[in-house]
DNA sequence: AGGCAGTTCCTTCCACAAGC
DNA sequence: GCTTGTGGAAGGAACTGCCT
């Protein structure tokens, strides 16, 4: 049932009642209605819905997620629920390893800034990727990116920060950047990241991002990350293609094969 | 046919209660 | 404290029946 399915897709991701009430323009209670089945939706706010859920339309109204992806850490069993034909995506531990280092690191680095919630976190470290990898041909954390309405997703975060969470290494806190509602984490001031999984090179070019794009907002780096070509060639929900780097335009190149630098 | 009260049904929101 | 859930009142659209 659809109304269960928004529901779910809220709670999923963290919202209020309240804010996707406003959302539609219509009242809490009206909006609650909705949630319990004894309200139909318009067109237009399914739209909105499908929209803020960053969910195809078409997907919506059937009450299906389109991305079908099953992510799958080897060495770890856990089974993410059956749903369809998807996408299979084996990620070997110690690629998850170097993820959860890199994110501590950046968490730990900036997550304070106000601008950093879970959107800018997506796009810093989906450039970190794509742009490691346009530099040196190599891959960093070597992330799967799908394309999203908002941007890249890298694949494996909400499994991810849900194990640091019960792990006690991170806090997720729910608050407001201006008037949208953002999530920050908080990393434990006990928990150290572990940079020996890093090379010289790669920490380089990490705090070389955080310098020149943590400052930014989500709809900056949003818009930044749509001009970009991995972003422009994928197809919607699908992975983003890291051998496309080497077709940036000069506004998201970051490789120095002559001299375009900008400060 | 048109007009107009009475009714039903749906939707909205307020205010309160319960949960965390 | 903030968020979620619910009963009830109010407004409005639409249908019915009755009258001219």
């Amino acid at each position: 049932m659809l109304a269960k399915f928004i529901q779910e897709q809220r709670k999923k991701r963290n919202l209020s009642q309240e804010f996707l009430a406003s959302t539609l323009k219509i009242s809490r209670p009206t909006y609650m209605q909705i949630e319990q089945g004894e309200r139909d939706l318009t067109i237009t706010e399914a739209k909105k819905l499908a929209e803020v859920f960053d969910i195809s339309f078409e997907g919506f109204l059937e009450g299906r997620e389109d991305t079908k992806t099953i992510v799958k850490i080897e060495g770890k069993k856990k089974q993410k629920r059956e749903a369809g034909e998807e996408i299979r995506i084996s990620i070997p531990q110690q690629k998850a390893d170097k993820f959860r280092q890199v994110l501590l690191y950046i968490l730990k680095k900036v997550g304070g800034k106000p601008n950093i919630g879970m959107t800018v976190l997506y796009k810093l470290l989906y450039f970190i990727d794509f742009d490691y990898y346009e530099k040196y041909e190599d891959q960093l954390m070597g992330l799967v990116y799908l394309k999203n309405h908002r941007g890249p997703t890298p694949l494996l975060f909400e499994d991810l920060i849900g194990d640091m969470v019960k792990n006690g290494e991170v806090e997720i806190i729910k608050s407001k950047f201006y008037q949208y509602p953002q999530t920050k984490y908080l990393v434990n001031p006990e928990v150290e990241p572990d940079l020996s999984i890093l090379n010289g090179k790669e920490q380089e070019h990490i705090d070389w991002e955080l310098q020149r794009l943590s400052d930014l907002t989500a709809t900056q780096l949003s818009n930044l990350s749509h001009k970009d070509v991995p972003w422009i060639s994928a197809e919607n929900s699908k992975p983003l293609d890291y051998e496309s780097v080497f077709y940036r335009t000069s506004e998201t190149s970051v490789r120095e094969y002559g001299n375009t630098d900008e400060d």
